[in-house]
DNA sequence: CATGGTAAG
DNA sequence: CTTATCATG
């Protein structure tokens, strides 16, 4: 873990698939958070009512959170210890608009316009709703990239954006190609959003260079965790320009299975503005 | 609790409503069942498939199990040290043929023809289907009553009843007069059950003599348990001639919240066969 | 293998 | 306050 709070000039962000925020405090995500010196926390799966999660993340914060329509599901948000210019809720279909997946916070650093998005695409299931449904948020979600990058300021969409970009991003991948989450056309997405001239740059990738991993997430079951049997599918999209800021790109991997507080590992990015 | 195998000459009955099997085994119930030397134990709200039943009681019993239809809910069962002569499910009304509310056993201990029989009534609730459900289980109840006290051989019916007899068998009774499990409807079908003339003694009643309790359920809930504010609506009840067999009746009521494996204590007779 | 909601107790 | 199931991940 690194120091406890972020560099001179720096800004730190991180993101997080909490797979409920009330699980997550009872396993110790508090004490995570005290020692991380976080200035903007964006979560995903936060599956509790607004109250609840207010209640949990104390008053130091400027919270905006999307619940989903169905109560327990879903559900994002952006935290952020300095007061936002503008919130937004939805990805711009208005299909999505009650699905607790798409949240957007408008802050300005030190001068500069930051927008800053936390996104939950769906899992998806082969052959299912679920997987058309998130073939339609990709949609939209090219569509926002291409607003932000033609926008003034920064930009970073981040979350668990639930796609295994290239085969580094996955441990077992040749047994995953026909799996939701590292199905070709759902690449294909990536590729896109982060062609050059897309706008943006994958941190994370762009920080560690072209090695396996560092993966975010891992199940639950059997010795997926202690084997490093991962999937990097939480992301930091940023912008070319903030992109090139950003100073460092950790994942919070726990030292052992009873110490995690999610399925996820916090991914954290200090860009210096 | 009491010696660790039943006294010779005497058989050892068991009535325990284990809430969910599988919990009460995490629980501790196989510690519990290990130093009690029980003949023939009776369990209501099993709660879980025949196949886990089985492979968590072990093989050293004649089971028999009756699952409802809906999973995970109610299940009532027998288990004998001894192979039985007979077995039956259902109480003679076909509407709670698949309900997991009532086995039969038939067993010749020593000679002597035994009828067992793990009842599971209803909880209800005023003014709701279940409580009209459980004014016609209870129809059934007495009139299956009628028919073994006319049977040849000793017989008793036991288990969760859900009803307390009388104001020494619950802690306040005035606050619950109007709640299932102690309206006066209810209490006037346990008046009947042990009339004089129905040929059924209340064994843990007959024993304890008048005095309040012992009861054998206390909610979850707040300080019931510690503070004994409980209800008793787990019996035996037993025919004349065995009630007049029965040497000792216990509630095996846990040392400590965090020791019991059921809401419900065990109700464990010996009868002398 | 975990989450939260649910019906039931 | 606990149980098991359920849909979801």
């Amino acid at each position: 873990m690194n120091a406890a709070s972020s560099p001179e000039e720096a800004v730190r962000i991180a993101s997080v698939n909490v797979n409920g925020i009330r699980a997550a405090y009872k396993r110790g995500m508090q004490q995570w958070l005290d020692g991380r010196g976080v200035d903007i926390l964006c979560l995903q799966e936060v599956r509790a009512p607004d109250a609840v999660v207010r209640s949990l993340l104390g008053e130091n914060w400027h919270i905006h959170h999307a619940e989903a329509e169905a109560k327990g599901r879903a559900g994002v948000l952006i935290a952020s210890r300095q007061e936002p210019v503008a919130v937004r809720t939805g990805i711009g279909d208005s299909y999505f608009d009650t699905a607790g997946r798409w949240v957007e916070m408008d802050l300005e650093i030190r001068g500069s316009a930051l927008t800053v998005v936390s996104a939950y695409v769906h899992s998806g299931e082969v052959g299912t709703q679920k997987q058309d449904d998130k073939y339609r948020f990709l949609d939209a979600l090219g569509e926002r990239l291409a607003a932000l990058r033609d926008g003034a300021g920064h930009a970073v969409v981040l979350g668990d954006l639930n796609v295994g970009h290239t085969q580094r991003d996955i441990r077992n991948w040749k047994g995953n190609v026909k799996k939701a989450g590292f199905l070709p056309e759902e690449r294909a997405y990536f590729d896109r959003f982060l062609s050059d001239g897309s706008g943006f740059v994958d941190v994370a990738r762009s920080l560690a260079g072209d090695v396996d991993g560092p993966y975010t997430w891992w199940s639950w079951r059997g010795q997926a965790f202690d084997n490093d049997t991962g999937w990097r599918i939480d992301y930091q999209l940023a912008t070319q320009d903030l992109a090139a800021r950003a100073v460092s790109a950790d994942v919070d991997r726990a030292p052992s299975w009873d110490t995690r507080f999610s399925d996820h590992a916090p991914l954290v990015v200090d860009y210096r503005i």
